[in-house]
DNA sequence: TTAGATGCAAAACTTTTGCATTGGT
DNA sequence: ACCAATGCAAAAGTTTTGCATCTAA
């Protein structure tokens, strides 16, 4: 993802916020440049400590109002790893999956999407949504594809 | 799932306990008994008042402790909820995926994996793992099916 | 008998709430 | 100027830890 792709993303969080009637307070202009910006998933503390670097009084429950409300807008994903929830931007341009790297939490996306491919299924069901993640090690970070394909 | 298989599950637990070395007490063997019954998921709160019901003076840490022992043993799987963290006995007999009712949450088995399917990945990627989850509502829990297909 | 499991109490950590102040619109 | 957003402090909730006691093997 470039510069300009990021850019894009750090205005579309901005401009859904601020078509809620939200006001762009400095703290969230950072969120969403933060979020733009990052690869991969934060955890609040991870949030709350990048947000600090710049706004040294920012306040904890700050950053839980603002995570909660962009997840519930639809502009954050959560996801809980081992280690607790984290967020990461949500990729509003078209229905896809996730290939996250288990080591640095990069994310990685892919069109195929099994229920265009599910066959009847056992019983009376009522879908409304579902997931499906592949977990694994990136390029960078597997022993394994390290020195072998990484170049190739 | 009948009694019978439910009775499997119960001892099937107990058992993998037992093969790792641990001591059966009693509030282990009531903790296989409750997953081995339970139909959905449940919270460590959920699992702590139901284990009070038999065991008054249980403790909190005792649940937890068991709980975490029991998921890296990998007879339990966890599951975040928007509520919170919640385990359920994990299907041990094969691989396969599940639908869960968002009401109730109840699970439902099928067969179907899309790793099987799955054409050329965008990279360079070591997979180690996958999941894959439909979330809904099911036949007693859906106001779409609950008069019309429920009994057909 | 004895190492492992439990209960208790307290600590650590995460997330939420109430309210006065600040700041975007 | 107005009202939403923030910072602060404290509360509520969740999960972990240390240690003496108990108990399954």
């Amino acid at each position: 993802m470039g510069d300009h792709d990021r850019q894009e993303t750090m205005q579309e969080i901005v401009a859904a916020m601020s078509s809620k009637g939200w006001r762009i307070t400095d703290q969230r202009r950072s969120l969403a440049a933060l979020f733009a910006e990052a690869k991969g998933y934060l955890s609040p503390k991870d949030v709350y400590e990048h947000m600090r670097l710049k706004y040294p009084g920012v306040s904890f429950d700050t950053v839980y109002r603002n995570l909660r409300l962009l997840s519930e807008m639809g502009v954050l994903e959560q996801f809980y790893f081992n280690e607790g929830l984290k967020f990461r931007a949500r990729c509003q341009s078209h229905h896809h999956h996730h290939l996250i790297c288990m080591k640095c939490e990069k994310t990685v996306s892919f069109e195929f999407c099994p229920m265009k491919q599910i066959p009847n299924l056992p019983e009376q069901f009522d879908i409304v949504s579902h997931r499906f993640e592949i977990f694994g090690y990136c390029s960078d970070c597997s022993p394994n594809l390290k020195e072998t394909s990484k170049n190739a």
